[in-house]
DNA sequence: ATGAATTATAAGGCATGCCTTACAAATCGA
DNA sequence: TCGATTTGTAAGGCATGCCTTATAATTCAT
């Protein structure tokens, strides 16, 4: 398997396991892909017989010991790669996103080591998200768990589509931003943000959909 | 074809074309690339088809419009990420082609202008070759061709190989050093260099072989 | 002008990583 | 526990970009 291949299958498994014990349902690959069952299947298949994964039939992929470190290396050099671009480039902080899925793969370690320095030792990408190895809060709540009337500062959002970087930036919900809960749709369809910090106010209504998508750290 | 390989062969014959006008055997890129000259025939069968490149044969091939242009981005990029690898993260000279070698597929034209303006819009590669648009000076001459007492500056080291890279910066004939030439081996396999310029001096021989790749700007 | 060297082409092969269709096995909810 | 859904497997296909072997066409130097 070319080695890029190998690091795209890694690093999707690594940013879709929730729990570090957890198998990732190869159900969760064919839809972050967007490829076929069966193409995913062959692809797990020969990642488990290189030893990168352990296959778990009818349950998913855990990541092996290199497995990991694999994992952890990309998503280093990605996050990493999205600060530079936004820090050092200015580029806009959605585009970062897609911007560093080439060049994650198109830097060595000790480039990658080099670029780490240049930035400061950063511990987070610029949507929040930790670069190993810094690992995820525990205590992060989505913005749909967060009970009315509570606040919390935006930490991270998760995952980077670029619509929901547009409209995360739209809404100013960036990591950093504080924010209290006004009222929740009945429904479940829209989840009412009152922005409580810093110099301006503002009211938003974000859909249930996009809520998901954004992470707290409760005040 | 896929796109990186596209900008891999148009990068070579930008390279190789020594005149704007005369085309690139196909002998050059085969040596060029290490591959078989079926292979690179059949590439550049589908770079023609598809309009990179006009293909005279028996002859060789030359750049389309289209072909030249996006030759130009490439050695632009490349060149870019050199700037990078060496001006902000101190990698050592001799690495910093190899490692752009894949960062320059990897970089959209909106990531890659601000690149340059973040370097600073640079004219030459860390070895002293012309950022595209720039061209390469019309004045520049081989060492090999300089006479026996003549001075001049080293402008460029190419082909950028990394051992040529790695001698030329232990012999210290770096762009913007002033060299004169000593004496030249009767068998013309060596040249002898004294260095004249700056702080120290020093007499290095450079094997013919080597002195080739070695350009001058007459003093 | 002719033969040697270079260059082109034809034919078949292989690894990678995606696809579809069809069918089998396991899981899970009712 | 049983049937629907999910998951696995088998078989065949396709585009890409490399390979080798063999043969034909052209060029170039003598
Ligand atoms: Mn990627
Ligand atoms: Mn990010
Ligand atoms: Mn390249
Ligand atoms: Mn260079």
């Amino acid at each position: 398997m070319r080695q890029e291949r190998v690091e795209e299958y890694l690093g999707a498994v690594y940013r879709l396991r929730e729990d570090a014990d957890a198998p990732v349902p190869l159900s969760r690959l064919t839809e972050y892909f967007g490829f076929s069952p069966v193409s995913v299947h062959e692809m797990v298949q020969k990642l488990e017989e290189e030893g990168w994964v352990h296959y778990h039939p009818y349950r998913g992929v855990t990541l092996s010991g290199v497995g990991l470190a694999a994992a952890m290396a990309v998503l280093r050099r990605h996050r990493l790669w999205e600060r530079f671009l936004t820090d050092k480039l200015a580029l806009p902080w959605d585009e970062a996103h897609e911007a560093a899925g080439d060049l994650e793969h198109a830097a060595t370690e000790e480039v990658t080591e080099r670029l780490a320095t240049f930035l400061g030792e950063p511990d987070a990408c610029p949507h929040g998200a930790p670069i190993p190895p810094q690992v995820q809060s525990a205590s992060e709540i989505c913005l749909c768990s967060l009970p009315v009337g509570a606040e919390a500062r935006v930490s991270r959002i998760a995952p980077e589509t670029p619509e929901r970087l547009r409209l995360a930036a739209a809404w100013q919900l960036t990591p950093g931003r504080d924010l209290r809960v006004l009222a929740q749709g009945d429904a479940a369809t829209e989840v009412l943000v009152y922005r409580a910090a810093a110099e301006m106010e503002r009211t938003v209504a974000v859909p249930f959909e996009h809520a998901q998508a954004i992470w707290l750290e409760p005040a």
